[in-house]
DNA sequence: ACCCCACCTGCCCGAACGGGCAGGGGGGCC
DNA sequence: GGCCCCCCTGCCCGTTCGGGCAGGTGGGGT
């Protein structure tokens, strides 16, 4: 009513509570800003944003201690469901993948978490109206992840990453082989090609890849 | 109930100033707590604590996006500069090896950051009369890594990080001692060592496992 | 003084790896 | 039908790795 069109009704998604309280705290203080709703997980997101229709979710990658970036289907989710939600990631790492695939999964914004309040602020206002808001960082993750297409790994088939998991946990090419019911040198078939698309010429470091970007 | 004198003088080190903010919002609704001073790094924190002498650290074990528990250095060396002083570990990652670190470092309690709100301002009351204070979850890990070595693992040397490190990064032996000066020989000295203290057989599993648990 | 520990080095050897060659089979799409 | 992709397999060859042996140095703590 009266005024509010001007105000963005925001949901938070972090499984940290003491988070979620402090940013409702930092929030409320704006006039043009009112949290209409939070969650800890990734159903409860989705129930909460359903039921109270925001103009925003701000919302962590990470929502357990298990997926670190659960938060990425959560977007793919949301942004099917309602379409033109204003999805703005807050979170604690910048990864260039992450910042790549959150926009994918239809992100308008990612700010990481040790931005200024104000700059939080400001993002959330720019993702209500419609607006991209990345913090300085993030976008020059985005800018050299479109032009170099450095980050742009080739895809890595299902295969690869049953070869993968095996390697991380120091199966020998052999063992691997024995676990999948293929021969060793078709491991080595599918380690040669995991490499390949990793851009990389060893298997620690692949597996230090994979890691990083959360394939595994 | 408490009066005046019981207050406890706090002060928040976080390198998110947003996290910092919504601590601090949180904690004044308590008329016995009062955030006496804040800081984001490392020399801030030392200085603010030596300037403004507060009852309570709240700190973070990572304080910067290179180190990930450079807040363990600043417990020791606030416990020592300030014995008595009562620090609290506020963190996201629950490990193992970590809490136990902190607790070699000086720390009181620990907890995650994803308890509750009530839960940390007790941990917080607790801290400040001398007591410990960990949640569930880290009390758990304590008990275990005391009786049970399960997943203690052995502490790596500087240089075996810095080997594990250039590992990671799949180079070889002979390219790593290149790197650091040293023999191949060395280098294979020293993976070996890395590989035992981690308990893995493949230097993919120890880059793997070293990735998992925050080592590099 | 001593010992311990982190660090460094050489040699040997069998196993594993990385990259190249060659090929075959099945499924989906146009 | 042809094309493409994923999956699978064999062989060769030089390099790297992992594990064992032997040893030396320097700094810190008792």
């Amino acid at each position: 009513m009266s005024t509010a069109a001007a105000v963005s009704r925001i949901v938070l998604v972090d499984d940290h509570a003491i988070l979620r309280e402090g940013l409702r705290s930092v929030l409320e203080r704006e006039p043009d800003l009112t949290v209409v709703g939070e969650a800890s997980s990734f159903d409860e997101a989705v129930a909460v944003v359903a039921r109270v229709g925001p103009d925003v979710v701000l919302l962590d990658l990470k929502l357990s201690a298990r997926s670190d970036h659960e938060g990425l289907e959560l977007c793919t989710v949301l942004s099917r469901a309602h379409p033109g939600l204003g999805l703005l990631v807050l979170t604690t790492f910048l990864d260039e993948h992450l910042v790549v695939q959150a926009v994918h999964a239809g992100a308008r914004g990612y700010v990481v978490k040790d931005v200024d309040t104000t700059e939080l602020v400001r993002a959330i206002r720019a993702v209500s109206l419609g607006e991209s808001a990345f913090d300085a960082r993030s976008a020059a993750a985005v800018v050299r992840s479109l032009n170099g297409r450095s980050v742009q790994r080739e895809r890595l088939t299902d295969r690869e990453l049953d070869v993968l998991r095996l390697l991380a946990n120091g199966l020998s090419n052999k063992d691997i082989g024995g676990r999948l019911y293929i021969s060793a040198t078709t491991v080595k078939f599918h380690v040669s090609n995991i490499m390949r698309k990793l851009e990389v010429s060893r298997r620690a470091e692949a597996v230090y890849a994979a890691s990083k970007s959360g394939l595994i």
